[in-house]
Parts: structure tokens; sequence; C-alpha cells
DNA sequence: CTGAAATTGTAGCCTCGTCTACATTTTGGT
DNA sequence: ACCAAAATGTAGACGAGGCTACAATTTCAG
């Protein structure tokens, strides 16, 4: 049973083409954390003038030390700034980050909406599967919201 | 800016709302690398009459080093069993669980195709989304696509 | 039946995301 | 102006998931 598997099985993905998949969704995963983060700090500063640690730590309901943390990762990686004591901001990168995100969340939860989900929970279900929607599936699903 | 900040921008969730659903998304996340090791373990079986952790780890793209640490938590978790030097079988439990998996990955892919999602991209998308599909998302989906 | 190759298992290390506990700084009420 | 409360930051722990390197077992070709 060395080479003749895929034979039995011709509906099953080849090996590399599985291993790749995998892959992708983890790092789709890896990069939603930053995500999520960018968003709602793009989201509260145009709501309430400011990003505040404690704010963000409650809204993902995680520790405030949690948020502080992560929020270092993003000025690591360029997405936002911050001083000691003061509010957290995005970097130009981080903003437009966060404009693609949120763009893509409105789409996915549009989609979903239209296919017939309710509004509360395409609104909650969006929240994890809008950080593996490709590119190509968000322009399909525009061309799709269009054509109704 | 204690009290009044949701005056300013209705259309944001509440803290709690938000916080909720990121919780969610977050242990939807843990329960994920389960599902596809269930799942994966479930079609070696039905394809090749048995699950060997270094297959498991090829398909996966990991190590088989981190396959064999997350059988493990498979067996922990009562889904699997395995002796060593001898394949991987799912519990009733396990099987039960991949049957599951596998419908819900058939519902996700079918849906992306009907909304006009290519698809190969729509097989490797939901490789991703599926984990984050709520039964009330996956019966309207099913109705969605039972109405065409 | 025997030894090399493949498979399986173990050990140790790293990073990430989470927490609690404690320390520091700012803010606001009196 | 001061002190308590709130916000912020830091330290240390833990589990999950990943890796490489090495050890042990099984399989199979000759």
């Amino acid at each position: 049973m060395t080479k003749l598997e895929r034979a039995e099985r011709p509906d099953m993905p080849t090996e590399a083409a599985q291993a790749h998949r995998f892959g992708k969704a983890r790092s789709a995963q890896s990069a939603a954390l930053l995500e999520d983060y960018v968003e709602l700090i793009s989201d509260l500063m145009a709501s309430v003038g400011e990003a505040r640690p404690t704010d963000v730590a409650r809204r993902l309901g995680v520790s405030h030390a949690t948020a502080i943390k992560t929020i270092s990762r993003l000025k690591r990686e360029g997405l936002a700034t911050s001083r000691p004591y003061r509010g957290v901001f995005l970097t130009d990168d981080g903003e437009a980050l966060a404009e693609r995100v949120r763009k893509r969340h409105r789409l996915v939860v549009d989609l979903l909406v239209a296919v017939g989900v309710p509004g509360d929970c395409a609104e909650a279900d969006a929240e994890g599967i809008e950080h593996h929607v490709s590119d190509v599936a968000l322009a399909a699903f525009r061309d799709f919201l269009a054509r109704r």
C-alpha cells in the first residue's frame, strides 16, 4: 500500500494539496488575531475618539494583560504605535488593514444574510468566518450580492 | 466619557455582546484542530483501511511528532484510541464527530459553489470556514440550497 | 533470516495566547 | 492638593501547537 492508495479513492485530494490547504488555514488563523485587534481599535477610535487597552480587552473578552501583550505584537509588526499610559494608535498600514478587514466583514455578513442566515447569527458567525475567506471568494460574494 | 460612548455610535455592538462573539470564535478555533484530525483519520480509514500517524502528518503538513502529540490529545478527549506502533482508531464519539464534520464541510463547499465561488477555491476556503459555521447558519445553507 | 529503511515514539525547545498577581502611573472627587 | 480608584504596565505560569533530534520498533527486500 505504498503508491496505490489514491487509486482506491480518487475523490480524496492529493497529500500535497491537502497539506497546502491546512497550512493556509493555519496561517490565516495566526493573522486573525491581529486583524481583530486592528479592526476593533479602528472602530473605537472612530466611535469614542480613542482606543485604550482596557476597552480593547473588555470588547475582546480577555484580560487587560493579554490585550497589552497583543498590542505589543501589533507594534512589533508595524501596525500600531503607543506610548506608556497613552492610548493606542494605528499606523497607516494598520489603518489600511482595518479598512480591508471591515469591508470584508460587511461583505461576509451581507452574504450570510442574503442566503437566509438570521442577522445576529450572521454577525456572530462572521467573526470567525471572515478570516478564512479568500479574495477570490470575496469577489464571488460581491457578484452574487449584485446579481440579486 | 464613561457612560455615553454608545450614544455616539449606536451601530457598534455592546461590550458584552462583542466579547461573547469573540469568545465563541476562540473556542471554535480550539475545537477546529481536533475536528480536522478526526475527519482526516476517518477519511483515511475509509479510503486506505488504516490511519497511520505519518500519513496524518503528511496530509496536514506538519511533522509526525506534532501529529502524534495531537493524536494523544484526541485520545485524552475520548475521540480516538491507539496502541504503540499500531494505527489510530476513532471511538464511537470520534466517528460521530467525523460524520458531523464531514457533512458540514460538504454543505459549506456546496454553498460557496452555489454563490459562485470556483470549486477549488471553495474547497480551500471551506477548510478554514467550516469550523465557524453555527448550526443555525448550516440550516439556512441547507434551505438555501434546497430552494434553488 | 537478517539488516537497512520506514515508521513510530520521546525529549527538549520555541512561540503564542491566555491567565493571575503585583507594581506603577493617571485621574478625579472632595 | 491629596488620596483613592481606575487604568496601565510587568512578571511569571501554563497549555497548545509547532519544530528538530534522537531512540526504539516494525517491515520488507534480498
